[in-house]
DNA sequence: CCCGTCGTTATTTTT
DNA sequence: TAACGACGGG
């Protein structure tokens, strides 16, 4: 293709982003706009109209899936663009870590740690934690580093108040240097600290790179912003253009430390910042933008752009009410339905709900009318146990100091090398090859008859490697002699047939995907890396079958449906009842998310009753539904008494529709006190609203409503 | 070492 | 409700 072909099919927005010469460059790009478009024709725009040495150009991502299609898109337009470096932030640290691993402390062998392996590791150096303190500090130590602040850091209260969690860091920062590996967040962190820290390094790095692009940049977190800063060599004035593109109002990460002001104050922290708006949308109707932008512009905190669309003006959003979830999934199943018979394809469609366990109702629903569903995210392959089992295994070979996949495979199948052995072992090899020191290390005698057969396969698998006759295998043969020399193929074959699972099929589909590499030690690096840093393991046969896509919120940024239907609309399910402030901000993002996926048909539903957690609750519409404006939906259904009276906006007690349910002389009934009458109503001192409930088996409670809905009902006086 | 039972506990999760 | 971890008996 022409660059004049490409140029001419940009608006004048697009173009200007293109075409930008200056040194740092901000493109806010509203959902829908083309970035990928921008992006892409400004890497084939900058490769063949200004000679930059597409070697230069480093593209960095979040999702595998989002690098592959930049890539894929970049080639078509400039088949040089395929020289250029695009790939995930952490697979690119993880390029970096093999490239300077002498600097970084690292041996090039390192495997990559995932959240399942930091809590074991956790464990191990904090054995008086238990496995839920474990997890939470796991997941504290990610947001630390996702923070870029170290064990010694002064600002770990940021992360949590809890006293001990600096040394718990500092532990589990001593046994994973023990190992050998990193996790996640070492695959930026530690790139940053190579180039804070090395001079050299940081040189040859800012030869190499002269533009860096970032995609959604909203969703980057501090340590990425730092790594961005070294990398482009911003505080001595390197010869390197920054490009970030992002969505301000589409940050939805906060929680696993996406940090928004990032983008907020890109301007200041990068110099000769030229700032272009994308708010052509090439997606959805006018009339599903007016409730988008109707819904963020409640948002305070935010750089502020306005879509218009390019299509027309579409059919009206509808907001349904519904008297439960069972009617709700009933509601989606006969539309799609109905639609289907004329013709309207099942994958059309897209149910989305705030929380995973929403889409139970829809698959039952769906099962039993026979419409074909996709639960999208909830496949977690390389989470399950022979999967992992499998991977540990190639994990220890390529890294003999590797003591969580030591401890996950020695004794599995049984061995007799019981936990105590494994402590032993592990202590004694104090860093060193844990397989040779197992070798030679005098255990009980049931244990050491285990341990030489844990030893032999291990050399066998690792002859493998050295074998001459194997030079020109694929690696897939290796995965394969580890399923079947170690014993794991029986172990889970027995499984399969006790309980029905496909183990032994998922660990031959695992098989299957080395095919690709090479059996050597890079190989297999490889490998695990591609695993580590991709999780999703697209299934051909979902691509192709016609169905109803079941979906997170969350996980639907970057993609469009023609067909959307936002479920669950109640307040305290969506938003979360403990939602306020930046992070009620934040949840309003995640609707505005949601809203701008649809290209033709949305819907909005909302229950009167849900059963959460076993217990009956009487819900109320979620105050996002008021946001949308009553001129830019049409209703169904029964339309609440709380609907109405509420207050666009409101969430103060003043106009609460909880405070008009109770009163005085009120009947109710307690889960847990059973029947009693509210003898007090009114406001407490901390402008609650609050009751004082009888019971008939004596005693007088005091209830928020607000908070108490769950357990705490009207008495039906029928 | 495996299996049943009891008790606890419920977001979102690109890498 | 349901799913998962902890614990104790066979």
């Amino acid at each position: 293709m022409q660059v004049e072909q490409w140029l001419s099919v940009l608006n004048q927005a697009q173009h200007d982003a293109v075409v930008h010469d200056g040194k740092s460059l901000l493109i806010l790009a509203g959902a829908g706009s083309g970035k990928t478009r921008v992006i892409t024709t400004k890497i084939a725009y900058l490769i063949s109209q200004k000679q930059v040495d597409p070697f230069s150009i480093l593209a960095v991502t979040f999702t595998k899936k989002a690098a592959k299609e930049m890539q894929e898109r970049a080639v078509l337009l400039e088949p040089r663009a395929q020289y250029a470096q695009i790939r995930t932030f952490h697979s690119f640290g993880a390029y970096f870590l093999r490239k300077y691993a002498f600097e970084a402390g690292l041996a090039s062998n390192f495997t990559v740690y995932d959240d399942d392996d930091m809590v074991t590791l956790v464990t191990k150096a904090n054995p008086s934690l238990t496995r839920q303190q474990a997890s939470h500090a796991a997941h504290f130590i990610s947001l630390a580093k996702d923070y870029c602040l170290l064990p010694d850091s002064d600002r770990l209260y940021e992360i949590t108040d809890d006293e001990r969690f600096a040394d718990i860091y500092a532990n589990y920062q001593a046994l994973l240097k023990q190992t050998g590996n990193v996790d996640f967040g070492d695959l930026i962190l530690l790139p940053y600290l190579v180039l804070k820290n090395n001079p050299e390094v940081r040189k040859e790095i800012h030869l190499r790179y002269h533009v860096i692009m970032v995609d959604e940049y909203q969703d980057s977190n501090v340590a990425q912003f730092l790594l961005l800063q070294q990398l482009a060599g911003v505080a001595e004035n390197a010869d390197c253009r920054v490009c970030v593109v992002g969505d301000d109002d589409q940050s939805i990460y906060k929680f696993r430390g996406a940090e928004v002001q990032n983008i907020l104050q890109f301007q200041s922290q990068f110099p000769e910042t030229k700032l272009i708006r994308l708010e052509t949308n090439y997606r959805s109707s006018s009339q599903i933008l007016a409730c988008a932008d109707a819904v963020v512009s409640n948002n305070k905190d935010r750089l502020g752009k306005t879509l218009v669309a390019a299509h027309g003006e579409g059919k009206k959003p509808t907001l349904v009410f519904l008297p439960n979830q069972d009617d709700e999934a009933s509601f989606c199943a006969d539309l799609i339905e109905q639609l289907h018979e004329k013709k309207v394809p099942y994958s059309d469609w897209a149910i989305l709900y705030r929380t995973n366990a929403q889409s139970l109702t829809f698959e039952t629903e769906f099962l039993h009318r026979k419409i074909p569903y996709k639960v999208v995210g909830s496949l977690k392959f390389y989470e399950r146990e022979e999967i992992k089992d499998v991977l540990a295994w190639l994990a220890f070979l390529a890294n003999p100091r590797d003591q969580i996949a030591f401890r996950r495979i020695v004794n599995k199948p049984a061995r007799g090398i019981g936990n105590t052995s494994q402590d032993k072992i592990v202590s004694a090899s104090a860093g060193s090859s844990i397989l040779e020191t197992a070798r030679s290390f005098k255990l009980s005698k049931k244990a050491a008859a285990g341990m030489q057969t844990f030893c032999a396969v291990a050399d066998e698998l690792n002859q493998f490697f050295t074998d001459p006759k194997n030079k020109d295998e694929k690696l897939s043969a290796y995965v394969q002699a580890i399923v079947q020399k170690t014993g794991l193929e029986e172990l889970h074959k027995a499984d399969d047939e006790i309980s029905g699972t496909s183990r032994v099929a998922n660990m031959q589909e695992l098989i299957n995907s080395a095919v690709l590499y090479p059996c050597t030690t890079e190989g297999l690096l490889d490998f695990l890396d591609h695993i580590e840093l991709d999780r999703t393991l697209e299934n051909e046969a979902d691509e192709i079958t016609d169905a109803v896509t079941l979906i997170t919120l969350h996980n639907t940024k970057g993609l469009e449906f023609p067909r959307v239907i936002i479920t669950g609309m109640e307040s305290g399910v969506f938003p979360r009842e403990d939602k306020t402030g930046a992070e009620l901000e934040e949840e309003r993002r995640l609707f505005y998310v949601g809203i701008t996926r649809a290209k033709n048909d949305l819907y909005f539903t909302s229950c009167a009753v849900r059963r959460l957690y076993g217990r009956t609750n009487y819900m109320f519409p979620s105050p996002f539904l008021h946001e949308l404006g009553d001129d830019n939906v049409r209703i169904l259904g029964q339309k609440p008494a709380s609907f109405e009276s509420a207050p666009e906006g409101s969430r103060g007690t003043e106009g609460n529709p909880l405070a008009k349910k109770w009163h005085v002389g009120l009947g109710v009934y307690h889960d847990d006190y059973g029947h009693g009458q509210i003898v007090k109503a009114g406001l407490s001192d901390e402008g609650e609203y609050v009751i004082s409930v009888s019971f008939e088996n004596g005693g007088i409670k005091r209830f928020l409503p607000k908070y108490q809905s769950a357990a705490l009902m009207v008495e039906q006086n029928d």
